[in-house]
RNA sequence: CCGGGUGUAGCCCAGUUGGUAGGGCGCGACAUUUGGGAUGUCGAGGCCGUGGGUUCAAAUCCCGCCACUCGGACCA
């Protein structure tokens, strides 16, 4: 056996993060570079598991009463300008387009980055009366944002997401509808992206631009840096007045509406693979996983092998399962390797040996011993085996996160603790100064100020001052 | 956007003092194989990233641009 010639070689992750990821996301076949920088190929495996995570998060959100809508892609200049905050954080990374054909146009537009000024005019429209309250509004759809540096699904200059954009009549119901969809996101990523997420709030330094609070579930990666999985803004009536939108109460007075939004983006992915990811390549949660259950049938020359291997394809999927088969002539080997390195949770086997004791061999994509299972009722066991290596995933992942976060009581041990590799918690006055500081002298930002509190001092130990809540700190993507 | 590195076949790379391009892997066909990354034979595949310049002659020297990559800055 020619050990080094292996199907893909991908670079280590322990002595290069950043080569492994990338190798992954080419060699697993998710995604392909395109001939512009930042805009990225998603190939059928790699859009695949978008489709998995659109079509449960879509069906959650329906639930609550959300509706799908499309609004333009293109923004004039004017709309964007409305609201003050909104323009001057977005106005750096926008693209324009200014021909319309070969004239040129009057007014350049946009290209979206975020759509809550078209749907600030289109609320304007249709928002009368309190009857009218609240809005659930959804739309998946892509943006684009000019970036300067890119990376395969972290940061793409056109990607893929979801955003929520409600109205409410009151404070309190948008408040709660915003801490609802952060709930929503925090349960699927921990459900079904078997990522154990930190939910908290934002500091004012790091919230959306034009929000009054952003809400944010934050994870930790592999190599115990952050990734923000999804936020979650509360807006209060800012844009509502910027954008003159009204409603008459049952009052019978003229109100603004209060308005929330939230999304996820195609940036969760990038976080799958940093989560789960080993040497060996991709590894997918089952409940996203494009295919759950990969069947190889061993020796398939021989006599029924492939017939065999085939009859229990169809098992699987008669119960439900994602299953494929690789009835390739590529060997044993190759083919165990090449699904290791798509993350397909669970390899079932099946040879001349096994027909013959009415059995498969399972070999589970976090490892350990390999399983005999009875082909007598087979879709059950293997369906408990990929809840398996659901749970395996998750308490590896939260494993991680706890052994990597600890408490601090001054600058230098969240430098030198963080700069390893980790969260720090510690104590914070509040002050944007100090945050500042933070990013400076440990090179850390503030993921959050998590609702989970804990009390660990009582000052902020980059000035001295009475502390008023616990953050986290961190590196992050 | 600032600095370093890199662009030659699908991938990894070689290509000398300038003279019109090569290897391995992969790919295709056939045969033998098949319980963890097979073997042999034959074959296909290149605007040498791109645009200019120097030269009798450029993959090679010079300049611009584009992309990738590593730092940094910036960043819902």
């Amino acid at each position: 056996m020619a050990k080094d010639k292996k199907v893909e070689q991908i670079t280590d992750m322990d002595v290069d993060f950043t080569q492994w990821y990338t190798d992954v996301c080419t060699k697993a076949e998710l995604i392909d570079y395109s001939s512009i920088k930042g805009m990225f190929i998603y190939r059928p495996y790699g859009y695949a598991i978008w489709e998995n995570i659109q079509h449960i998060l879509d069906g959650e959100f329906k639930k609550l009463g959300h509706e799908n809508v499309y609004l333009p892609m293109l923004i004039p200049e004017s709309l964007l300008q409305k609201e003050k905050d909104h323009v001057e954080g977005f106005a750096p990374e926008c693209a324009w387009v200014t021909m319309g054909g070969s004239d040129k146009l009057e007014e350049r537009y946009c290209i979206r980055p975020t759509s809550e000024t078209l749907f600030c005019e289109h609320y304007k429209n249709v928002i009368h009366s309190w009857r009218d309250l609240p809005k659930l509004y959804n739309q998946w759809c892509s943006v684009l944002r000019w970036e300067k540096t890119s990376r395969p699904f972290l940061r793409h200059r056109e990607f893929l997401w979801q955003e929520g954009h409600t109205m409410h009549a009151t404070e309190e119901e948008a408040r709660a509808e915003t801490q609802r969809m952060l709930n929503v996101y925090a349960d699927f990523m921990e459900n079904v992206l078997a990522m154990p997420v930190i939910r908290g709030r934002k500091t004012d330094k790091e919230k959306f631009n034009g929000a009054e609070e952003t809400y944010t579930v934050e994870c930790m990666m592999h190599d115990k840096k952050a990734l923000q999985g999804g936020t979650s803004h509360y807006f209060g009536d800012g844009f509502a007045r910027a954008f003159d939108i009204t409603f008459t109460g049952r009052d019978n007075q003229l109100h603004h509406p209060y308005q929330t939004s939230w999304g996820v983006s195609t940036r969760m992915i990038g976080g799958i693979i940093m989560t789960h990811g080993d040497n060996s390549g991709l590894v997918l949660p089952p409940r996203i996983a494009p295919v759950q259950v990969i069947v190889i049938p061993v020796a398939m020359h021989k006599e029924g092998v492939q017939e065999a291997a085939q009859e229990l394809l169809e098992t699987l999927k008669a119960a439900g399962i994602r299953a494929d088969i690789d009835l390739s002539d590529q060997s044993m080997g190759w083919k165990a390797a090449q699904y290791e390195m798509k993350g397909v949770p669970v390899r079932l086997e099946l040879g001349p040996r096994d027909i013959e004791n009415n059995v498969c061999v399972a070999a589970k994509r976090t490892g350990g011993e390999k399983l005999t299972l009875p082909l007598e009722n087979v879709a059950e066991a293997v369906k408990a085996v990929l809840d398996d290596v659901q749970r395996e995933m998750y308490e590896k992942a939260l494993k991680n996160l706890q052994d990597n976060t600890f408490d601090a009581h001054s600058v230098e041990e969240v430098r030198d603790g963080c700069q390893k590799g980790g969260f720090a918690r510690m104590m914070w006055c509040g002050d944007e100064a100090c945050e500042v500081k933070m990013k400076e002298q440990a090179g850390v930002t503030s993921r959050c100020i998590p609702f989970e509190q804990h009390h660990i001092g009582d000052v902020c130990p980059v000035c001295g001052k009475p502390a008023k809540q616990m953050v986290i700190w961190g590196i992050a993507y």
